[in-house]
DNA sequence: AGCACGCCGACT
DNA sequence: GTCGGCGTGCTC
């Protein structure tokens, strides 16, 4: 009798025998459904085990092999497992979270319809029985006589298909490849770009780390899309990550012109579960050459795999913030050494961590130095003090002249801030009273509505009516303090009636399709100011932009978060390439109180370097991350004492090993925001020189931390945390 | 995580 | 008398 050690979404770390009959080699990496409890579960075959340590007679069997999927690759489950013990999180729920959604029910998903049909033999020696008034029918057999028809191109025909497969005349086929409708355009490349592609493709063969390093606009895209071509040339697979869905359909456009023979997937968690599952499916099957996709794409099984590019590897949306918390830019890394391919990171402002990493020569530096089109100049970065000139709400009198200037000049403006709704605070003019969220240590958020004003939370989602007096002093004199997009938006319609002005926030972006809309508009000069927050930072260009105003950067300057200045940085970078992209040259104008600042300095000069090299300086000072490695205990009870306690008890658990690891435990803190939806938060700091004592001493001190069975108290590791 | 088992309060 | 509150223990 054979016995399958399964792995179940269940939060223990570590994995349940099967008795399986039928069970071979081959059934490793395959779905079962499984007795657990009194239910039924989905799990997946991780080993065959000749003994149990669990007596046989206490073993249940399977249910059921699926069968119908192939086994999920070796390699797949390797990439699995290291994600497991590398982000602390039990192998089962690691690998049941990896699959598609649709994979998880325990109703197996229909059968994939065929994408294709060809005549079979008996159909092709009954075609004569045909009626000759089934004349729709005669078509369709003088159709397929002509090769495999795809059920894209069926029609009408796609009934009389459904009742030939049935009765044998037709069988499944590949779909057969669509013509490209026109050769490709493949610019010339500059001499940049042609030398970062040469470097890469003539690098011995095996595992290399590349960072492309360009500005915005320097075409980063076009060295990818050139390394890919080589890899499909060769038969093999590219996988291409990009931080955000909203990205997606436009990358995606672009490489379905430049590859329209290619078998292009896109994944991210915008599709559907069942278009997941296609996508996922087509992956596994071997049918995909090019997979194009947010974080979670870079665990699709791929079995051909030969290059892997990271867009904008600096952006924090590679780092999943529940459940398995992995980076996906650090899985792609480890993915590309495991099978020893090229990795390709890009971005304008590199995370610090890549940065070191290219310094250091464990990756090395592609440089594209200058904007592809030779004549778009690097914006020009200009201070407004706002101690000499102070903004009346929320704008300068020289940022608000930029604006006319634009304005009249038929130009676009772009102002950014880092705030949705209309006020971040409502706000008693006479005792100083600010309206808090009654569940979480945050204050609520002041939003426009159609109807007047409303409340809301941004981190627990609580919504509520304005108080009509101070709810402490009962004065009436409540107020809006400080800005937000709407109330920007506002009041720039106050103060340029004639403006066309567009806002893109979440809280207008959000539906499906409105982002590619509002850029059109965009494009198409149906706006003449944006106001946008981070969201319009990221992406593409708008080539009619020429001015670029940012308010209440400020902001990341004074937060205690050592990686906020990072990345205000990256996205000063980011939103200051928005400008003057075609023939006119931009201008960048940030309102702040600190024109003096290092950081400041840095951006006016477009020098990340600079920027980069005095900010390590001030890290490696500190032993901050890339100068050492780090993780979170992060503990919520309903009360605080509950979740210190907790933490004061790990951390006396762990003092032992982390002194013989060389590891450095804290004390427990409150996190940025102490409270979240009635649950109280607490953290502790875990800091090692070296990622491998880190994870040892992990290994060894959460298996003690579990042990505590605590159980008012939810707890969970956090791997390489970006957030505090 | 679920889900069952088990022991103490207000109710048809 | 019972329905049900959530503490505790287990899942191959």
């Amino acid at each position: 009798m054979t016995i399958v050690r399964v792995a179940l979404d269940v939060p223990l770390p570590r994995l349940f025998d099967y008795l399986a009959e039928d069970a071979g080699r081959q059934d490793i990496g395959r779905r079962v459904i499984v007795p657990f409890g009194n239910r039924r579960q989905v799990g997946l075959i991780v080993e065959l085990v000749a003994a149990s340590e669990v007596p046989e007679a206490q073993l249940k069997a399977v249910l059921a092999i699926d069968r119908a999927l192939p086994a999920l690759p070796t390699e797949w489950l390797k990439l699995a497992r290291f994600a497991a013990d590398y982000y602390q999180h039990p192998l089962g729920a690691t690998l049941l979270s990896l699959l598609p959604p649709a994979l998880k029910r325990i109703k197996s998903p229909r059968a994939e319809p065929p994408a294709a049909y060809v005549l079979s033999p008996a159909g092709l020696a009954h075609l004569q029985d045909l009626s000759p008034r089934a004349r729709a029918q005669l078509q369709l057999a003088e159709r397929l006589r002509q090769g495999p028809l795809a059920i894209s191109e069926a029609g009408t025909w796609r009934s009389h298909l459904r009742t030939w497969h049935k009765a044998g005349w037709v069988q499944p086929a590949e779909a057969p490849a669509t013509a490209p409708t026109a050769a490709p355009a493949r610019p010339q490349p500059t001499p940049a770009q042609a030398a970062a592609v040469a470097t890469v493709l003539e690098a011995p063969a095996g595992f290399s780390a590349w960072l492309l390093h360009g500005v915005t606009g320097s075409g980063k895209t076009e060295v990818y899309l050139q390394l890919i071509e080589a890899q499909l040339a060769a038969g093999r697979q590219a996988l291409v990550l990009v931080p955000e869905i909203h990205l997606t359909p436009q990358t995606e456009a672009a490489f379905r012109q430049r590859f329209p023979t290619a078998r292009l997937i896109s994944l991210h968690s915008g599709l559907s579960d069942g278009e997941r599952l296609r996508a996922w499916r087509a992956c596994l099957e071997g049918r995909a050459d090019l997979v194009l996709g947010t974080r979670l794409a870079v665990f699709t099984p791929l079995n051909r795999l030969g290059l892997i590019v990271i867009d904008e590897e600096h952006d924090g949306s590679y780092k999943q913030q529940e459940g398995l918390r992995y980076s996906a830019r650090d899985v792609a890394v480890w993915r590309a050494r495991t099978l020893g391919l090229p990795i390709v990171l890009g971005s304008a402002t590199p995370s610090l961590e890549t940065w070191r990493n290219a310094e250091r020569g464990r990756y090395r530096k592609l440089e594209l130095p200058d904007r592809a089109h030779a004549q778009a100049e690097l914006p020009a970065v200009k201070l407004i003090d706002t101690r000499a000139d102070r903004p009346r709400q929320g704008l300068t009198a020289s940022l608000l002249r930029a604006l006319r200037d634009r304005l009249t000049r038929g130009e676009q403006s772009l102002l950014f801030i880092n705030r949705r709704g209309y006020a971040p605070t409502l706000f008693c003019n006479s005792c100083g009273y600010v309206v808090p969220c009654p569940r979480c240590s945050a204050h609520q958020v002041l939003h426009r509505r159609k109807e007047g004003f409303e409340l809301r939370c941004h981190h627990c989602g609580l919504m509520s009516r304005p108080p009509e007096v101070c709810p402490d002093c009962g004065s009436p004199d409540l107020r809006p303090a400080g800005q937000g997009t709407q109330r920007l938006e506002e009041t720039l319609a106050g103060q340029f009636p004639e403006a066309r002005i567009l806002r893109i926030d979440r809280d207008t972006a959000s539906r499906r399709g409105a982002f590619a809309a509002m850029r059109q508009a965009v494009n198409e000069r149906e706006v003449d100011i944006l106001v946008g927050t981070q969201i319009v930072t990221k992406g593409h260009d708008f080539p009619h932009l020429t001015l670029v105003g940012v308010l209440g950067a400020d902001q990341a300057l004074l937060s205690p978060d050592f990686r906020a200045t990072e990345r205000l940085f990256a996205q000063l970078m980011q939103v200051a390439g928005r400008a003057g992209r075609a023939s006119r040259p931009g201008e960048v104008l940030v309102q702040t109180g600190y024109p003096g600042h290092p950081l400041y300095r840095a951006l006016q000069a477009h020098d990340f370097a600079q920027f980069a090299a005095e900010t390590l300086k001030e890290r490696r000072e500190a032993e901050f991350p890339p100068y050492s490695h780090q993780a979170l205990l992060r503990a919520e009870a309903e009360q605080i004492d509950k979740a210190v306690a907790f933490l004061e008890r790990a951390k006396h658990l762990g003092l032992a090993l982390a002194r013989e690891h060389g590891v450095m435990l804290y004390d427990p803190t409150p996190p940025l925001l102490a409270r979240v939806a009635r649950r109280e938060r607490a953290q502790l700091r875990v800091q090692a020189g070296s990622r491998s004592h880190l994870q040892h001493f992990l290994a060894a001190w959460l298996e003690a931390v579990r042990a505590l069975q605590e159980r008012a108290v939810k707890w969970t590791i956090d791997v390489d945390p970006l957030d505090f």
